[in-house]
DNA sequence: CGCAATTTTGATTTGAATCAATGTGAGTGG
DNA sequence: CCACTCACATTGATTCAAATCAAAATTGCG
């Protein structure tokens, strides 16, 4: 036996409700199952950061999985300003294209493992193995009711909280969030998350500064937050 | 033969691009495909608007496709506000539960006929017919395509622009848009389009008078709209 | 025809965008 | 080793789009 393939997972299932489930669980492939699913992909390794994997409008050869690292999903509007559409975690599908072509950009945040697998022999792989394929259906509904929950963000929430969610959203990621001291290391860049929360560097910031002198957020560094999870549940209010 | 269940389609495949396609194309399911999908619903009638089909946090019994109607998906926030996910028109599918329960309430928003399946014979059918499967992910994947669609919608355009790009959605429906006159029936009140949208009854309104005033719409009545297509396109400006 | 819900218009306030600087820190090369 | 630099982050001042509060108009329905 050469791998296990312990990294080749599926994330889904997460919360819904903040607070509820604490870590992401994740599909318990097969190794059958996950050995057949690496025979069809190639793996691919990414040291850089910001390294592009695929570009919007690009013709789409393949879909990924990420194994490890951070990828950031994002759309370029034709006056140049970019809303982020998703970040990425070890477990997350990406790279479905629409009528062959991708809609979105993606890139590393982090340096990133990747299984890529050519799209016409998944597809047909997928047929021929209905459990995986209710795999992969149940893993998108669940992307699909992430995306309408962000959406909820946006339309109903106001900047501070939408900050609140996504810090939560964070700390969900055990390999980003030290539990014991409540520390959350983040990963991504203020434009990363402004541009996410559909809003400005400086807003993001300001949000922050607002915790800060609330004490629900203690600055160790800009990429260390101490975080009070309760509060910011609170503050979020999603239930 | 009782029926064809001509009515018995799945929406996908609309365009990211407005006004690359015009009507909508539905998968083509075979007589047997539909039949066989057929047995595993009952079909449910309803006259009556703003009728409640299922309600968030509710036990999840059914999934639901769309025959005919107008369906909204909405989620109320702890502080009263509703934020409208999506308008489901005839091919599309909803109530796909997480934890066994639902997340968002639907309503009917015109009379409308749905197919409804029972969450666990629906589950051990697809995995015994892994065609319609296909079919099932490549829809929820367009859904999940249109949802991020919308969430860069709401991060990036001011309110006018996502009104158009919302009548251009609209106008995507045959049943609504009559192309020779251009115009538009609006189904829905505008406190549902605010709250798809993010914004206030009020606000909409402004948006839909300066479009009349720049000759963008004509308001035959605040439901009939005649649209100039071209121009909301460029003030959407989704490419 | 009249009433109630829906839609529109108006006035004011407010949160966030924008414009403008300043601060901070990690990495580089002298 | 330190100074220099560049990207990133924060703070401040001003403007503006949209929320909110308030009222009037319209419309479609019983």
């Amino acid at each position: 036996m050469n791998h296990d393939y312990a990294d080749l997972k599926i994330r889904a299932v997460n919360g819904w409700r903040h607070g509820a489930r604490r870590e992401v669980p994740h599909f318990a492939l097969s190794m059958a199952e996950r050995q057949e699913l690496a025979r069809l992909a190639q793996i691919m390794d990414i040291k850089a950061a910001s390294a592009r994997i695929f570009t919007q409008g690009g013709a789409a050869a393949h879909s990924y999985l990420l194994a490890r690292g951070l990828v950031r999903i994002s759309y370029m509007m034709p006056d140049g300003a970019r809303q982020i559409v998703a970040f990425n975690w070890p477990g997350d599908l990406f790279g479905m294209a629409e009528e062959g072509h991708y809609v979105h950009t993606a890139e590393t945040i982090t340096p990133s493992r990747l299984y890529c697998f050519p799209t016409q022999k998944l597809e047909q792989f997928l047929l021929e193995n209905p459990k995986i394929q209710d795999r992969f259906l149940i893993k998108i509904t669940h992307d699909l009711r992430q995306t309408q929950r962000q959406l909820i963000v946006m339309g109903r929430l106001d900047v501070p909280r939408r900050l609140a969610a996504f810090l939560l959203d964070c700390a969900a990621h055990e390999a980003y969030f030290e539990a014991a001291s409540f520390t959350l290391n983040v990963p991504m860049s203020r434009y990363d998350i402004a541009d996410y929360l559909g809003t400005s560097v400086e807003t993001v910031t300001r949000a922050l500064t607002k915790f800060t002198e609330q004490g629900v957020v203690r600055r160790l560094s800009p990429r260390k937050l101490v975080l009070s999870t309760p509060r910011l549940r609170q503050i979020a209010g999603l239930s």
